[in-house]
DNA sequence: TGTTATTATGATAATAACTTTCATTTTCAA
DNA sequence: TTGAAAATGAAAGTTATTATCATAATAACA
């Protein structure tokens, strides 16, 4: 889904939640939705500060929960302590291989892994809406 | 690996690292090895307060550190805001599958998976060590 | 276009989990 | 046995997250 799609959808969340719109959040999520990490709070608050410097943790801490409540963020956490954001991507669903030494994060997709997924998780009696497959390892450049 | 099998696997790591052995340390991971859920801090220092009501939480928390970087714990967040702790399987590894409703955690094993796992990442230039796959969904109960 | 009820914001305080500090106790090699 | 080194437990310090509250902004409607 790309950006503007994505600002529509929230808008639509907005509207079918009774909630008002904002100059505040729209610019967060716009800013979220073109960032291409997994970002934290932090590290988002920065980057939305440059050209808005009053906002404040808490509206993008909200908007972030907002985002992540309508389905248009995933919320992670890789074990460094913070909770990170992750953007829907353009097209399908990927996964993650970190790097254990210099953390790097590259990302994939496997159609046939998320096949055997559902297929095992049926055998178990559960449906499956929602995953997160992460290898850890070395990457070229550290092994 | 069994119990007494970790407990003597503790031991060397002990040894090789210069530290000493204490009855607390002992008896704290004599305890997290017999239980068989992810469990946190808090609720590991509840059970081990049952039979000694004097040991703190820092020795808990210091002593799954150490057990989990001699590789005989592996600590998660499965995003309920706690570090759990995760028992080394008796045999093989295994992944989770966790209902959105009831948080009901299921595990379950899947040999072609991994397989797939190691392939794909060899294509990225990686070497996997270790994986993490979590299943989202609906249980039996909750669909 | 006002009015007004409702929601959002930003600053700050509170919370919760994790980590460190420090005085004291315990361990163990010599 | 003794003493250096490590461990413990209580408490304090951190850090990220979440809640509170006074004020500002939004939008439905007269």
């Amino acid at each position: 889904m790309n950006t503007s799609k994505k600002m529509e959808t929230l808008k639509s969340y907005i509207e079918s939640k009774g909630l008002k719109s904002t100059a505040q959040r729209d610019y967060i999520a716009d800013t979220f939705f073109k960032s291409n990490t997994h970002i934290s709070l932090e590290e988002l608050l920065k980057k939305v500060k440059r050209k808005t410097p009053n906002i404040g943790y808490a509206t993008v801490y909200r908007t972030m929960k907002l985002l992540t409540e309508g389905g248009l963020a995933i919320s992670r956490q890789f074990g460094d302590g913070q909770t990170r954001y992750e953007n829907l991507p353009e097209y399908g669903h990927h996964d993650h291989i970190i790097c254990v030494k210099c953390s790097k994060i590259a990302e994939f997709q496997n159609q046939k892994i998320e096949e055997l997924q559902s297929e095992t998780a049926k055998k178990l009696g559960f449906t499956v809406i929602n995953h997160k497959l992460e290898l850890y390892g070395y990457c070229s450049g550290c092994a």
